[in-house]
DNA sequence: GCGATTATGCTCGTGAGGCGATCATAATCG
DNA sequence: CGATTATGATCGCCTCACGAGCATAATCGC
């Protein structure tokens, strides 16, 4: 029952006949199956298109109208994005907010609101919330950002607006885990995202699953010491990764002051770079070369058998693919290079952290306890008459 | 039914009551599972020695003696070893050769027979094969050594003796699964093990279950470029951690030729420092510092709860633990070091990578489809009168 | 020594969940 | 318009585990 509503999930636009095949069900379970969940109100049939095929035509399975919502919110550097998601993953964006430098305190009130207007709208179909967190994120709680500038906040308990469950994850875990499961890194049993930004994230997934060690805050490869060892990083160790590859780096190699706001002082040494500046255009196959050795050091480590990358890493493969795919074959071992885990764009660079929160939040849903939850929201009183 | 056999086999001392309490099951669902276990030949259960508490005393769940028995065999630098190991983990050493420099096709061949001999020995018992090379392992091939000296050799066809599982993993991935399973990171959710012969390898482990990456190569963790950028490594790549905390890097830190024996000359500088030679200390120093920054670096990209240390490593730890703590910690991202995890010398020092690969034949066995050709063998014939 | 107490094992009825055979249904093909 | 084809629905069956009630075997207290 959950492998069928995990199935519809992620293929939201299947027929019946293609599920049954798919998991290797009979017709019987089938019937069986679609039955309880139409009665839960969790999916609706309707009839297919007519595909000139002969036979009888199967049935489409969709997502039921009433069925459970997840809210999804990523908190990245100035602003706040609020959306709601359904069975199927679709995103509805409901609100995007700017916040300056505020506090902490202020801005997750206003997001906390934002969550009661859901609950509202939405009662008891509200089933979880998703929070992407531009930042170290480890047991629930904020522990450092330097994009946002908050340290050790409480965040999982601060947005629980309802005994609903409340994940938590770096937004570069949650844009590697919708990649995963349906952007560019689908299907894959092994996936290793990199996003850079302000420094270098990342995360592993199996088969869709995030590795987020035990406390959550697997995925801190920008703190692999790959650095000039005498470097300081702002996290308190020296030589990270982070400083060499992202608008620090590019700063630094022209000469410049470390940046106020690296991603889009990035962005800028791109443009420029871009526009032939034979300057930025060095400074960014540096950085790209740091990239490239960086991620041959990771595969080496983790094996995946796919690398998407977002963000400026992203963009350097846009703009200096050659240099960041050198590096990274040199900096494989040998026997890889033959056949290298492919490198490639991130197919959700805008909202791949909310996309992955909401997937994480839903997860909870289509979970044994999220299920009984519902059927127990379903039916108030479990009738023994 | 499973479950149960899995917790016989991880605790293969426990009694009947514990059993059913670790595992939730009602008293009448165990009789009735260990009822069909016993009929399999896969327990037995036996009187329990007296507690002196009141109430009737239950009975203590052994492995049959006609039980499943898988065989493991690790191949290290001059030898190799096999042994058997049934229900319940216990380790019987069969045999062990040194085989010097000789070609990988006669020492497999040697191996193989002395497989068949097992066979012959244990008949329809003997279930799966485990295999523990040195060096690293990709898709069941060992794919490059540069301890045994071999490059690109199918290893897991060529020791298929039956029609029955083998497995076969790097000898560092093998060790940190009996390190989690049974060893010094028991229980922890997410352990890191790292082993230092020649070059550094290791695994993260989940549960106890290694995340091998997509072709089994995962855990290389010595080609991730710690290093020296120019310092090129035999692995093609250059700046490799490898190159840094082994036998190589003492001796070149000494000013000595890179040793042929890197294992037995870093244990020969240890000694040497150990008896006060300055040189040595200060190399030892050196490469203290340069082990527990990598540590660090992995802590931090990788979150575990625990870190083992075997080989080199854990003699390092042993002689110049300080060292090895202070670069350790100074590598931690900052609010990770209020409560670091903590640096544990492996359990099993010896016999780890011969355990892990026993544990990992008995996973195949442990199964569904294990537990399924386990029933078929033992009726021959599914009668149906 | 013997009933009371306590903890465990066994039996049996119940229910959930899925399989597969059989029949029913709805399309296209000739 | 029947033959063919693919799917849906129904029903008996099997497996698995639960839990209530009874049986069993030890210690405790008098």
């Amino acid at each position: 029952m959950l492998d069928v509503l995990r199935h519809v999930h992620l293929h939201p636009e299947t027929t019946r006949a293609e599920l049954a095949r798919d998991l290797g069900l009979s017709r019987g379970s089938a019937t069986e199956i679609l039955a309880r969940l139409r009665a839960l109100d969790l999916v609706e049939e309707t009839a297919a298109e007519p595909t000139g095929a002969r036979g009888r035509p199967t049935r489409t399975v969709r997502r039921h109208d009433r069925g459970p919502v997840v809210a999804a919110v990523d908190v990245s550097y100035e602003s706040w994005r609020l959306a709601v998601s359904h069975l199927g993953g679709g995103l509805e964006p409901l609100r995007r907010e700017r916040y300056g430098g505020q506090p902490a305190e202020d801005v997750l009130g206003r997001i906390s609101r934002a969550l009661r207007e859901v609950r509202t709208a939405f009662g008891a179909r509200l089933r979880a919330v998703g929070v992407s967190m531009s930042g170290t994120v480890s047991g629930g709680r904020l522990v450092e950002s330097a994009t946002i500038g908050w340290r050790d906040v409480e965040v999982a308990e601060r947005l629980r607006i309802a005994p609903i469950p409340v994940v938590i994850g770096n937004d570069a875990t949650m844009a590697g885990v919708a990649e995963a499961r349906r952007g560019a890194a689908t299907g894959a049993d092994v996936a290793l995202h990199v996003a850079v930004e302000v420094g270098v994230g990342g995360v592993v997934l199996e088969h869709g699953r995030a590795t987020t060690g035990s406390t959550g805050a697997g995925g801190e490869f920008g703190h692999l010491p790959f650095g000039d060892p005498d470097r300081p990083c702002p996290c308190g160790a020296h030589g990270c990764w982070d400083l060499e590859v992202d608008g620090r780096a590019l700063a630094r190699i022209l000469g410049a002051p470390p940046p106020a706001a690296p991603r889009s002082a990035a962005d800028a040494v791109l443009r420029r770079a871009g526009e032939g500046d034979p300057a930025a255009l060095a400074a960014v196959e540096q950085v790209a070369r740091n990239l490239g050795r960086g991620i041959g050091g990771l595969v080496n480590a983790l094996d995946p058998r796919i690398v998407t990358l977002s963000g400026v890493a992203a963009a350097l493969l846009d703009q200096a693919g050659d240099s960041v795919r050198a590096a990274y074959l040199s900096g494989l071992m040998r026997f890889r290079r033959h056949d290298p885990p492919p490198l490639i764009r991130a197919a959700f660079p805008r909202d791949g952290s909310l996309r992955g929160a909401a997937e994480l939040a839903f997860d909870t849903v289509l979970s044994e306890a999220g299920l009984d939850s519902w059927r127990a929201d379903a039916r108030p009183a479990p009738e023994t008459v």
